[in-house]
RNA sequence: GCCGGUGUGGCGGAAUUGGCAGACGCCCGGGACUUAAAAUCCCGUGAGGGCAACCUCGUACCGGUUCGACCCCGGUCACCGGCACCA
């Protein structure tokens, strides 16, 4: 029999509503737990299959821990400034606030079909006046500390957004969202100074229970390394400054390569005889667009400087200076000594332009390659470090140049500042004037929130600028301090600036004083623990960290770190096994699945369908198998089943495995065995009958899982309360052991049958009914028997002779 | 190139971390019920061989350690993700 999820589900949904059944209270004696999923984006298309992942094992895990006594915080807002809606309203002259209202209002009900325990009362929007306004509150505080200032830079430029992209949102030279050409342009831009905290942010990784992939990816993209800066003097006079690694490796320095953008070339201007030659190198680097530089990586290029030099400091030797667009210009001082017989890139243009190679470090063979994987190897042609290990090498260089004063221990990052301007609509406004006396100027904090205007048109202007340039009337204002004549900062926010404080915003959504109450954040954060994408790791994770500290620093939240632990699901793919989009065609819609199977269907096979860290590909037919469970779940007890709420002797054994084995697979994310074990228990009491208690126990555990029909049975059982915010269950450790326990019975490690013996039966017990069975006695029978091998309560290994 | 991960039946995936490989589910085959079908229930289902009890092989590939290896070690291949001239 099939049963009626359709109002069954409508049923407990809407009195999960009304009763506003998974509020958390901001006030309890009970221990707080504090669960967090990404917040979505609401886009036009509604909640995609890949939202219910991550969502429903978060909400089984909050299910249980409120099952489980906690006072449990699981909130839901909406990421709802962005590109994508934008768009939509351009191309729909629609304004965006409308579509977003809408967008919302359909992810809403699709998020409630799926029956997830959030408190509804807490929802967050980043597009609301009264969230953003502290969006741009934490903006000021920054400004006042210097941790958000403006820069004339080179910046990504996708050709089709024309719009500037941060560094994280161009994917092998295109942009992330539309696929377009990313060129380089010069801009005036704000910044924020996430580099000033990149020490800690990769220090306090240790401090946190983060998947270990996601640690890897974010030390990878602080890139912390550490050498010396070293100075060169040159034959023009000024000194050439360069940041390496590898300062052992100077008396294999042959020559220096500076990055075409270097401010030393303008100085040299007139000192250059090859003037012209370098200016068209010059050029046609910065007419490059990254992916060009980044495509033509293999090939290396360059024009030598004439008319100067360098020195090498510990030669005394001339060499020559090349300027090469592998050599950056935003890592370390855009300048590097190159020693090509130890770095392949240097060993690579030192062919292409013959210059001598010379070998430091004995053990690799540099005619053939750049010999740079020499942590064991000895120093030579080095002078004063003959002999010397690599590793001694770096001390005692180090010390020379200090000494010297020719050079000082440095430490390089590869984070980059973060660009925070977007010439862009649908964001926050920056709340900054600019007033021709006093500069940047920020807005008092009681003028907050600055209003996004209304405007006619929502498309950049043709030169790159925001459409709020075009607002004569809402840009020209007064300066705040000095009361000149002043204009509004016209660029807006990005998307990552209203995710980077909303789990903040939860604990006290509705405050109208502050974030959030000092009360509030200390009773709530840190969140204990946070599900996301893998995609985040580097852009959202990091960047709302470096908030975090920062809001610590100035005494806002009580925590360093926002989050105590983390972990990462992967995507669903279509039935194909690809990723699922739109253009493949294999995207798979949620409420189909609803609508023909329910809710609790869809949550359970998503949870069942693989390891939650792993990729799967979607499979309609599997899902019904999960239906199926459902039913027969159903069928044992759509009928009140009379008697006590102990569990029978028959089913005892099986229930307490059952909650041991739900109970931690939960805790450790794996979902699918946990339903693995739901479905044994349920094949039990199909082959005998359970009794109330036993059916009592099957409920509570599936509560999580398919929390409506949990909790229509347990009503109709006459359970007290519901299923939903029933006490999680203890298991009973003595009553997992079995009476009896088969022994595995090999012959030289290959089995050959078992044996069943009481579970308390010692070694030498184990080996008599070993040697009782006739099949042993068979095998064994005129042989030599050399050792007996028993494993305590697994196996018995017969090595014969 | 560098960093991380994965490789197990027809399919998704299990395996208490060195101890009975393939739990659970899907698909498929057979049977029961039905006028029939669907649904449901029962049986079977890694491959090969044998009438049978049983035997042999089997966790990407090659080798090693071990009484015993999907698991540990060395090497190879393939795929996925991230970074990508970071000196």
């Amino acid at each position: 029999m099939s049963y009626e999820f359709q109002r069954i589900e409508k049923k407990w949904q809407g009195r999960w509503d009304s009763e506003h059944a998974f509020a958390a209270r901001n006030a309890s004696d009970k221990p707080k737990f504090y669960g967090l999923i990404e917040f979505p984006y609401p886009s036009g298309e509604g909640l995609h299959v890949g939202h219910p992942r991550p969502f429903t094992a978060m909400d089984i895990v909050t299910r249980k821990r409120r099952m489980q006594g906690y006072n449990v915080l699981f909130p839901i807002g909406f990421d709802a400034f962005g590109l994508p809606t934008e768009n939509f309203a351009i191309k729909n002259k629609i304004h965006p606030s409308v579509v977003t209202k809408r967008n919302i209002a359909t992810f809403t009900s699709q998020l409630k079909m799926l029956g997830y325990g959030f408190d509804w009362d807490r929802v967050v929007d980043t597009t609301d006046h009264e969230y953003y306004k502290w969006t741009q509150w934490i903006f000021i505080q920054m400004f006042k500390r210097g941790l958000a200032y403006k820069a004339s830079m080179p910046v990504n430029w996708c050709t089709s957004c024309k719009c500037v992209l941060a560094n994280e949102e161009v994917v092998n030279g295109v942009c992330e969202r539309c696929g377009s050409e990313v060129v380089r342009r010069e801009k005036s831009q704000w910044m924020l100074k996430i580099t000033e905290y990149a020490q800690r942010l990769l220090d306090d990784l240790d401090t946190v229970d983060y998947v270990e992939r996601v640690k890897i990816q974010q030390k990878n993209w602080i890139g912390r390394s550490t050498g010396c800066e070293v100075d060169f003097a040159t034959t023009a006079g000024e000194t050439l400054r360069v940041f390496t690694t590898r300062p052992d490796t100077l008396f294999g320095a042959t020559y220096m390569v500076i990055s075409p953008e270097h401010a030393i070339l303008k100085t040299w201007e007139t000192k250059l005889t090859n003037l012209t030659e370098v200016q068209a190198y010059q050029d046609a680097s910065a007419r490059k667009s990254d992916f060009e530089r980044t495509e033509m990586a293999k090939v290396k290029s360059g024009v030598r400087l004439s008319g100067v030099a360098a020195i090498n400091p510990v030669t005394g030797g001339e060499i020559p200076i090349f300027i090469s667009d592998y050599v950056l210009a935003t890592y370390g001082t855009g300048a590097i000594m190159a020693v090509p017989g130890h770095d392949t890139r240097d060993w690579e243009f030192a062919k292409l332009f013959d210059l001598p190679i010379i070998e430091v470090v004995a053990g690799g063979d540099i005619t053939q390659a750049a010999y740079t994987d020499c942590d064991t190897g000895v120093m030579v042609n080095s002078g004063f470090l003959n002999g010397l290990t690599v590793a001694d090498a770096k001390v005692k260089i180090a010390e020379w140049l200090t000494d010297k004063g020719l050079g000082t221990e440095k430490v390089n990052f590869k984070l980059r500042d973060w660009v925070f301007s977007r010439q862009r609509y649908w964001g926050e406004p920056i709340p900054i004037v600019h007033c021709e006396h006093c500069g940047y100027v920020a807005l008092p904090e009681s003028e907050l929130p600055l209003l996004l205007p209304d405007v006619e048109k929502y498309e950049t202007t043709d030169n790159g600028e925001s459409p709020l340039a075009a607002m004569t009337d809402w840009i020209n204002t007064t300066c705040p301090q000095c009361g000149a004549p002043a204009t509004r900062e016209t660029d807006t926010m990005p998307q990552w600036a209203g995710s980077s404080w909303y789990f903040l915003r939860y604990t006290d959504p509705k405050n109208a004083d502050a974030l959030a109450s000092r009360d509030a954040l200390d009773y709530w954060t840190p969140v204990d623990w946070y599900n996301g994408g893998m995609e985040h790791t580097t852009l959202h994770l990091l960047y709302s960290r470096f908030w975090h500290k920062f809001l610590y620093d100035i005494g806002v939240v009580p925590t360093s770190e926002p989050y105590t632990k983390r972990t990462s699901h992967a995507f669903i793919l279509g039935e194909d096994g690809q990723k699922m989009s739109k253009s493949r065609g294999n995207v798979i819609n949620p409420n189909d699945t609803v609508a023909e199977y329910g809710a609790d269907t869809l949550r359970l096979y998503i949870m069942f369908i693989g390891d939650f860290e792993k990729e799967a590909p979607w499979s309609t037919s599997s899902v019904k198998g999960c239906k199926r469970f459902l039913d027969r779940v159903w069928n044992l007890a759509e009928t009140r089943i009379g008697g006590g709420e102990g569990y029978s002797a028959t089913h005892e054994k099986a229930v307490n495995r059952a909650i041991a084995k739900v109970s931690s697979d939960i805790e450790e994310m794996k979902f699918n065995t946990a339903i693995a074990a739901l479905m044994t228990l349920v094949n039990e009491f199909s082959d005998s009958p359970p009794n109330r208690g036993d059916i009592k126990a099957l409920l509570t555990l599936l509560s999580p899982f398919a929390p409506h029909i949990a909790d229509e049975l347990w009503e109709i059982q006459g359970f007290k309360g519901t299923a939903s915010l029933a006490p999680w269950l203890d298991f009973d450790p003595s009553k997992l052991i079995d009476d009896t326990i088969t022994i595995a019975v090999q012959v030289g490690g290959k089995l050959k049958g078992t044996v069943t013996v009481p579970s308390d039966a010692d070694d030498e017990a184990v080996k008599a009914a070993v040697f009782a069975d006739s099949k042993v006695a068979r095998i064994v029978e005129g042989r030599e028997l050399k050792r007996v091998i028993v494993v305590p309560k697994k196996l018995v290994n017969l090595i014969l002779g």
